[in-house]
DNA sequence: TTCAAATTAGAGTCAATACTCAAATATCAG
DNA sequence: CTGATATTTGAGTATTGACTCTAATTTGAA
């Protein structure tokens, strides 16, 4: 192969990217962080990038991609599989899952750049989590299943944010409780 | 009065660093804003203040505070209340809640300063939503008013995050669907 | 082994950053 | 009105950021 050291080079700088992003955020990482990380110069970088930009980027779709795992089980997964599939996301995935939640918060003020990005993201996961509602409750006003979604989704992130910055946070309980308890007490 | 004019001046400060931080993020927020926003120049800006973190600070301070209101009812408070007065300050301090929701984040990577702050502030909440949780339900075990106390706190914070990126969400609804409905569809 | 292409090195540019300081101006007590 | 004090000005410093460019080095096909 003709390029292959470009490639690993290429995959380091990816590597130290998805750290200095998990740890400083979108913004606050900087070219010599990712090099310092990476073993490499700037010059290394800017033949395999054209901006950090397009690397923060790629890490942010490796962010997205981790979260929705099989796309093609669309329409046939049950809730309790999509949860559990975020919990493993946020438990097993550090650095990803930091990423994520930095993320989820670039597009509050006026980084219109990546706010496009997050909101479609998240009405697409609104949604297939509202399929799965729909689906074990046919009784359901599609609405009311939306709705459900909608908190469930952002009550979850929630449970996310906080387990990023605790990692003792157990995450699983207090999802699944999500699940199954309505928070005022009467279970 | 003698001082009147830096007074002043000390309050358009705070305003713009409110204004800037909402939008831009602790760490994206620049003096130079500031001080557009404010109206005045560099100069006057460190006459005033010590450095760009201390006028970050006070504003952090202020969202901290307008967060938890009436800390005098502390023993006394239901758990609807305390979820009204979450939803009263995301709809209606909307600078200051994306402070809040900003500064949540602060702590997630290498930022020691905040993380101390806001891990204290998160556990007093908590225990506060608890006391109301086990006040409302003597029967239930210390351990299980803390737990519910812990996924509401986070799932509010989940909820605030999205409506600070989507200003028509309806904080409102979602969040006292947490206090009654089990997310799963069975009301 | 050779040589052209791929890759890296590392010094250098330009803009923006936080912060300083001496001089100019506004304010107000007496 | 006057002078001391509070306040603002605006140019300046030192540092750090993203990004560029050319020369040196490594690599692999022939």
């Amino acid at each position: 192969m003709r390029y292959k050291a470009g490639l690993e080079t290429r995959d380091k700088i990816l590597e130290a990217t998805r750290s200095r992003v998990a740890a400083a955020g979108l913004d606050g990482t900087t070219i010599k962080a990712i090099c310092d990380e990476a073993g490499i110069l700037p010059g290394s970088f800017y033949n395999l990038f054209d901006s950090k930009e397009e690397a923060v980027l790629a890490v942010v779709r490796q962010a997205i991609d981790a979260v929705d795992p099989d796309p093609d089980h669309q329409g046939t997964d049950t809730l309790a599989e999509l949860v559990e599939a975020y919990i493993a996301f946020i438990t097993t995935q550090g650095d990803l899952a930091r990423v994520y939640i930095r993320l989820a918060l670039s597009g509050v003020g006026d980084n219109a750049e990546f706010k496009g990005r997050v909101m479609r993201h998240h009405q697409g996961r609104v949604s297939r989590f509202s399929s799965a509602i729909g689906r074990e409750h046919p009784e359901m006003a599609e609405a009311e299943t939306q709705r459900r979604a909608e908190t469930l989704v952002s009550a979850l992130n929630g449970i996310a944010l906080h387990r990023v910055m605790d990692p003792d946070f157990d995450v699983a309980v207090h999802a699944r409780g999500l699940l199954t308890d309505a928070l005022t007490g009467v279970s």
